[in-house]
DNA sequence: TGCTGGATTTAAAACGTTATAAATGGCGAC
DNA sequence: GTCGCCATTTATAACGTTTTAAATCCAGCA
């Protein structure tokens, strides 16, 4: 009657001893079957609570073929400083009212980058991924959706297949950014690009574009140099450009290190920031309200980015179909 | 003799099948056991490479009991930006080798800390932890040494039963980097602390008093703000310090956020920082060789840090006793 | 009284693995 | 020629769930 006093964990049997009824009962019992009478559901859930008993995964995991696990591809080499921190809490945040664990693998660059969706995917690792830094014709993409894996992406793709996604409107970013430099009388602009295999890269490319010439101010579009150089060495392209005639006044960065590479690069070069020449950047993180000379900035909320990657995916989980499933963040003014 | 068309994954079953062997002996041959001849082990080896097989994790799981999975708790509130990427990047890294799995859970604040270790333990979710913000009487460490789940702490506690641990050597910073401030001239020194329930708040205060008394200079630890607070917080208690008489004119920083709002508050304050004043910071990140104007920094390396939790991590599920299992980093000048 | 049927409950199989204990086969020794 | 022994291999029983199909119970009805 009272609780068995070994030490081993409570199983389906314990709870289907202590109350009498058989396994299958107490199983069909705690899932809720109506099948089972609500007396029964009752007395059960409160033995199941008594004897402190939980389910465990790797049976209910063999059983059912759900692994109650989803994937996030991380990747440390960012724009942002802690990308990865604040999308993680992100989607930590949107999962944490559910049983689902999140496990961290990395997203290797290069040729290899395959290797990781490709195993989550013949092991049978999670029930769903996350990426990011997604391309256009993201071979990742291609892999999940032809196994069948929901998995949401961090970043538009343009396959005509539809996907789950969440993105940031870099378009917008730009464009906002060009014409905050105009508003302050800029007349030559540049921006470092990410490497242009990144979707948004192309969507940067597009707004800033458009916002100059509609604006009808110069501007230069380096091919040198991109983020997935070190600040340093964007730094350096930045000091050799200034030492040049005709340097650009109004810079647009994509993120918090190049755009501190920027307005140190530009301070060793001798011109002020914000007095000679004007710098705009993206940031995830409240940095450079703390940066002198202070700049203008524009926030994206990774954290939000994250809570909707993780939610999308639980949909796509469910079995929600991928048509309606996508989130497009536009940067505020 | 071929590989069956079944579209489904290969089982034990599968290899044992295209063998002749039984299921006992492809398990076995698979795991190395020498009591399989070696010939038997090397066609199984084959055809289970032929195959793709790879083994069911629920399956062994269940099994074993053995979950192949570590869990790292994380949190966002740091006085370093991204700290926990480039920490799970270490621990990634160190991990790589093997088939365990990472997976990331909440670090909460506050009395409900304790729960997600509970829930680990309790939930058997996996086989082992890393904790960081460690304090010197870490109840979440009384827990997981209870229920003897194997764990490593970012940070040393002062408890008797020995555990593994991996620690920067703050107390050697706070004394490194007074040390540099005395060098430059400073005469009244200051630093801003972390929250005192954690370990390392005390080595640095450590650290920092003997460091002071030792070359005679003047100090002050003010009680009145800790990194718990904002930056904006700690940025309006500087200025307001500024404004009395007799301000610190040398800053010891504990991370990257610290600084840059000190800097700021001092520039605001209307004091030149590395004329004036001096300031000296701890960084994770390469961050401040672009800040301006460039201050002294002391690199605290969190890849390493990660690397040698997930390495010592692996030394303690496989049995290795946690007395030997330490590591110290020390900053380096 | 015996049947039918709906409402509950249950026995048993299965998921894919590992571990225990027993079976098999070959070979040298007597 | 038989026995025993060692080296291999194997059948079988778990691990803790969920699910399928069958069993049970009881009321209502003929």
């Amino acid at each position: 009657m009272t609780t068995k006093p070994t030490g081993k964990r409570p199983t389906l049997r314990t709870v289907a001893e202590e109350t009498g009824f058989a396994v299958a009962t107490v199983s069909r019992a705690l899932a809720g079957d109506p099948k089972i009478a609500q007396k029964t559901r009752d007395e059960v859930a409160r033995a199941a609570q008594r004897l402190n008993y939980v389910p465990d995964r790797a049976a209910q995991r063999l059983r059912t073929g759900r692994t109650k696990v989803i994937s996030v591809l991380l990747n440390l080499d960012h724009e942002f400083l802690g990308f990865s921190d604040e999308l993680l809490d992100g989607v930590i945040h949107a999962l944490s009212g559910t049983d689902f664990a999140i496990s961290v693998m990395p997203d290797i660059r290069g040729p290899k980058r395959l290797e990781t969706v490709q195993k989550i995917v013949h092991q049978h690792l999670s029930d769903g991924v996350i990426l990011t830094q997604t391309e256009p014709f993201d071979d990742r993409v291609r892999v999940l959706t032809e196994a069948g894996l929901p998995f949401v992406t961090h970043g538009r793709t343009e396959f005509s297949t539809p996907h789950a996604w969440v993105d940031f409107d870099n378009e917008a970013y730009a464009r906002l950014a060009v014409q905050k430099l105009v508003a302050q009388g800029r007349k030559r602009l540049t921006m470092i690009m990410p490497g242009s295999r990144f979707t948004y890269s192309q969507h940067l490319r597009y707004g800033f574009l458009s916002a100059v010439r509609e604006a009808g101010v110069a501007y230069e579009l380096p091919d040198e140099v991109t983020l997935a150089n070190t600040p340093h060495e964007i730094a350096a392209f930045i000091r050799a450009r200034q030492a040049q005639p005709n340097p650009p006044d109004g810079h647009v960065c994509v993120g918090e290190v190049t755009a501190l590479a920027t307005i140190s690069a530009l301070q060793d070069s001798g011109v002020q920031p914000e007095v000679d020449v004007s710098v705009v950047t993206k940031q995830a993180s409240p940095l450079f309200e703390h940066v002198r000379p202070q700049i203008q900035t524009v926030f994206e909320n990774l954290r939000e980015s994250g809570a909707h990657l993780g939610r999308l995916l639980l949909e796509r989980i469910d079995g929600t179909p991928p048509e309606g499933l996508h989130v497009l963040l536009t940067p505020e003014a």
